[in-house]
RNA sequence: CCGACCGUGCCGAACAAUCGCGCGAUAUGUUGCCGAAAGGUAUUAUCGUGAGGAAAGUCCGGGCUUCACAGGGCAGGAUAACGGAUAACGUCCGCCGGAGGCGACUCCCGGGAAAGUGCAACAGAAAUAAACCGCCGCUUUAUGCGGUAAGGAUGGAAAGGCGAGGUAAGAGCUCACCGACAGACAGGUAACUGCCUGUGCCAUGUAAACCCUAUCCGAAGCAACACCCCGCAGAUUUUGGUCUGCCCGGCCGAGCGAAAGCUCUAUGCGCGGUGGCAAUAAGGGGCAACCCCUUAUGAGCUGUUUGGUAACAAACAGCAAAGAUAGAUGAUUGUUCUCGACAGAACCCGGCUUACAGGACGAUCGGUUUU
RNA sequence: UGCGGCAUCGCCAAGCGGUAAGGCAACGGACUCUGACUCCGUCAUUACCUAGGUUCGAAUCCUAGUGCCGCAG
């Protein structure tokens, strides 16, 4: 399943201003519950309640070829967090590159990415085993799309 | 063999497994969506395909698009030996001249300073004009007058260079050689070269100062440009339309729920913030070509032959395939080697410039050794 | 992506090819019981973004690069 990017600047704005933020070690995530999910949910054709992503590599990092390798690593990374985990669906992330990603891998950054979503309880309900000790801290939902 | 030098329609790590992305084709599309239906479409599957030599800088030239435009001139800008190539160019090829190198070869913003104007600090007697010292002559013997550019000193630049004659001392004043300029002849398409004759040679540099001469140039750029869509409320009204308003994770309000919370709310408020996503929302075209055929188009690409010293041209044959739109080429693991540089298409071409690990091929030069 | 502009001392800045003004700040001194204001001096041999070139001579002219900024229905 493909997400839609945020592509407008005010969303950005809006996520870096109102949304929760965790620092890790090569990335920083901000979260923030989209106020137009319900909407985006009826225009998608197969109905599902979809995250929005926004990718942030500054100019500082490199020139354009580095850069769009670690737009990809974090979309990889990304990617695979949303395959092998249950993560709660309507929200507006945003992920801004720190330098040290020029050289990371894209495990790194998923390691990064599982330590950001327990922090900022975007687990959906309990997963096995790992996911037991992070849904103390974090408020259970049961919310489906 | 060693050391150089030049060039390229050369290459720019490889392989496997699993997962994943853009585009195209085919199928699927009953169960999702639109539609009365036909059908279309999301989706899914398979197959194919998917960054560069510089994609970069945006420095030139063109195509394309819109605007402007009777014609001419001025202003402004660009180029600069000569001949060619080209759609065009500031590019390329050949050649001339100059500079460098033993050589292969390399480098040169290489028109005009005798059309005119400007500038040339400091130093120096004097800077385009000459007498400070010196040398020589004369006399009224002194801060005198005249001659003189050979010597000194300054400077980036001081009146072609050097030798001999000549002279009071000197001076192209005279002569030889070299240089410069002019003319004739020969060669060359030409720049120019060679050779002969003549002219004592009225004069520095700077045109990447103004300028002159010759040639060329309308402006802006794909966020160009055209096409579709163009809402709601209020006011006005000739019913075509026109004008005004539309922001907000603030507050208030409504719905669901046991609660946490979630959802809705332009047309309520105006305490507060702010001048915002272009008031709002949303597209497709421009945009990417060789195939079954036909026609047309594209300065298209590759190969062969012919012509040309070459750049290049002509003829013939062959050729599917990057085309995103917050922006596709990837991730992980493993193996191998020479251990991987610079670097990411964004309307499209021709160049230039700049960056770059290593390798391939071809031509040439110098030295050494052997035959 | 396309188009355009700028770079001079710690900061703001002037600059007709001839040896880089000025102001603020800083430092030292004077004035004052002390501070401020004011006055004097220093900031001087590397303050002209970098590298080549033209020129006798370049902050200035030319070429290439670097960094920063702006504009676009």
């Amino acid at each position: 399943m493909k997400n839609i990017a945020i592509s407008e600047n005010h969303l950005y704005k809006k996520v870096y201003a109102k949304g929760s933020k965790t620092v890790c070690k090569h990335i920083v995530v901000y979260v923030l519950t989209d106020y137009h999910a319900s909407r985006l949910q009826r225009e998608n054709p197969l109905k599902k309640r979809i995250n929005r992503v926004g990718l942030t590599v500054s100019t500082r990092l490199g020139k354009a070829v580095v850069r769009s390798r670690v737009r990809r690593i974090l979309r990889a990374a990304y990617q695979k967090l949303e395959t092998e985990r249950n993560i709660k669906k309507g929200k507006l992330i945003v992920i801004t590159a720190r330098d040290s990603a020029v050289n990371a891998k894209s495990t790194d950054i998923y390691t990064d990415l599982l330590f950001a979503a327990k922090r900022l309880s975007l687990f959906d309900d309990a997963f096995p085993k790992k996911t037991t000790e992070s849904a103390r801290n974090a408020r259970t939902e049961n919310e489906n799309g």
